[in-house]
RNA sequence: GGGCCCAUAGCUCAGCUGGUAGAGCAGCGGCCUUUUAAGCCGUUGGUCGAAGGUUCGAAUCCUUCUGGGCUCACCA
């Protein structure tokens, strides 16, 4: 930045570095050795003071109160922080300059003894101070912190050294991925890493980012999605396999969207999704309780239960409960179009669905001027269907009811299960109802946290599923699949019945931080750059 | 991408229906060897996000731009 020389406080600093290195003074010396910590001096003070015992210890100063020939300073490590006192008849001369040049946010290597001072504040007498790093620019300021939104993204250093709940949750995040690494071992799950660039996308319903390979002269995806080599993996062998790891998607940015963001994808052979739910249980109540030492969490000033058993809600339940659809409307496309209109759907994204099956690009805008036209089309389609198809349709238009009217009523851990095969394109069909896949989305205060589903394994039905995703991408939807030959072959091989899931990290950190933002749980987040 | 809002000292913020910039902290100088937002005295510090416009005069009103926040849409 162009204000470094015309800043006077920065100037400041920088002649105190020039002083100290006129006299001799190493402003970035590197041979201190701390034998302590700043938690270590506070495990047992007075134990600690009745054997006098030495302390070394190096950090932060963050907050300085000089007296002119002593001075207290609190001293911040990794592990905490613990009040030093230092005064001129302890320390030499040399490292009395060194004390008249200190400003708050250099760094220093200290060795002494603990006493309590008379507020009974335990502090380290020091009798040898090195400098380690004298810092050139000052810090936000002590009260107030460093309060600004966009600078706290930017400069997030600045936002862990001055806001200790900030720290707190990326201690946290720490904490979950290393709970969810162990659960998942110690039940026999592998630990793999796939291609982050694919040649194809496949695996979500999400815009990629493109790149582009110059030796091979191929563009690449950034991935959306492991799954299809997460279930390779399991064709090849390895029962249970999981992927923590980001993935990005190039769609906007949100309080719940950032491009690229943390999921875990596991899968397991021989389970059902049923039995994934019983493991998401196990898996979250017990992360809840790890981290919060009970069941039960506050978000966003509410209570959010996580005392297993989780709710189980019918994905058709869940629409009769919170939008009053009607029977009918779940094996009649038209009843269905119609409930989808008379709850305020927008007609265009009503004929989307409809028109999903077309070839090439459709025009859907033409139905928001004349909505009675899509009940024709409706009726039309209907004609050329059987009664699983039409019910296939049916749930298929309802799924637009489904995200407007009931994903935002779900508070509690819920999961909704048996989701509409329109929507599902890599789930295995319910053998009792075709229309429907053996699949769960999880919900938290109205968000997506978990999706997971008995996986499709015959090859023929998942080329159909593709088929239609190529469909409705010729049809311009930049969301749609990829048709992946490779992976269809893989099934050929054979891949034993298997479950999977996915879940969202950074959201479940937002309901374990309590923030409603996620960039509040993204280290750094996709900010524009400056200028 | 649409709508609403924000940008003033290193940081946190005042600044009225237009009259030419303020506080606290930080900094600097002085006093001070047990403070906890240490204290007391003195003091420096600004292209008011950028560029245009209106006006005798703009931090203030208007336009455009840049960055951000909230929100709606898409998604996880």
């Amino acid at each position: 930045m162009e204000k470094t020389d015309t800043n006077k406080l920065i100037q400041s600093m920088r002649n105190k570095r020039a002083a100290l290195e006129e006299a001799g003074v190493n402003c970035y010396a590197n041979d201190f050795k701390a034998a302590d910590t700043a938690a270590k001096c506070l495990h047992d003070v007075d134990g600690a003071i009745e054997k006098g015992t030495n302390f070394s210890l190096a950090g932060r100063v963050v907050a300085l109160r000089s007296f002119g020939k002593a001075a207290f300073a609190r001293l911040r490590d990794y592990t905490g922080e613990i009040q030093v006192y230092i005064k001129k008849d302890r320390i030499t001369q040399d490292q009395f300059l060194v004390f008249k040049k200190l400003d708050v946010g250099d760094f220093i290597g200290i060795r002494g003894r603990l006493f309590r001072t008379k507020t009974n504040e335990p502090t380290i007498e020091v009798d040898f101070l090195e400098l380690l790093t004298k810092a050139l620019r000052p810090l936000p300021e002590k009260w107030h912190g460093l309060r600004d939104k966009e600078m706290r993204h930017r400069k997030r250093y600045l936002d862990l050294i001055m806001n200790a709940d900030v720290r707190e949750v990326f201690r946290t995040r720490a904490r979950v991925l290393g709970y969810i690494r162990a659960f998942l071992n110690e039940r026999g799950f592998m630990e793999v890493e796939t291609p982050m660039m694919h040649s194809l996308v496949s695996g979500a319903n999400a815009r990629p980012f493109v790149t582009h390979h110059n030796a091979l002269n191929i563009d690449l995806y950034l991935r959306i999605a492991p799954e299809l080599f997460l279930k390779r993996l399991v064709v090849g062998g390895f029962d249970r396999v999981f992927e923590l790891n980001r993935n990005f998607r190039n769609e906007g940015i949100s309080r719940k969207h950032n491009p690229e963001f943390t999921m875990l994808e596991f899968y397991m052979a021989y389970a059902t999704y049923e039995d994934l739910m019983a493991l998401t249980e196990d898996m979250l109540s017990g992360l809840v309780r790890q981290v919060h030492g009970k069941y039960e969490i506050r978000y966003m000033g509410q209570a959010i239960d996580f005392t297993p058993p989780f709710e189980r809600l019918p994905y058709e339940e869940g629409l009769k409960k919170y939008a009053r659809v009607p029977d009918r409307a779940f094996h009649e496309l038209p009843a269905a179009v119609n409930a989808a209109l008379e709850r305020e759907v927008p007609a265009q994204d009503v004929a989307t669905v409809l028109l999903r099956d077309m070839k090439g690009p459709q025009d859907t805008a033409r139905f928001e001027k004349d909505p009675a036209a899509l009940v024709g089309l409706a009726n039309d389609i209907a004609k050329g269907l059987d009664a699983l198809g039409q019910r296939t349709h049916a749930l298929g238009v309802l799924h637009t009811v489904f995200e407007a009217y009931v994903e935002d009523k779900l508070q509690n851990p819920t999961f909704v299960v048996d989701y509409p095969v329109w929507v599902s394109p890599l789930a295995r069909r319910k053998e009792s109802d075709p229309a429907l896949v053996d699949r769960f989305e999880f919900f938290i205060a109205g968000s997506e946290i978990a999706n997971a589903f008995s996986e499709l394994n015959d090859p023929d039905d998942q080329r159909e599923r593709f088929k239609a995703q190529a469909m409705a991408k010729s049809g311009g939807d930049e969301e749609a699949m990829d048709f992946d030959e490779d992976y269809i072959e893989a099934l050929e091989y054979g891949m034993p019945p298997t479950a999977g899931e996915g879940i969202g990290i950074d959201r479940l950190l937002m309901l374990l931080t309590d923030n409603e933002n996620i960039r509040e749980v993204i280290l750094f987040p996709l900010l524009r750059p400056v200028g």
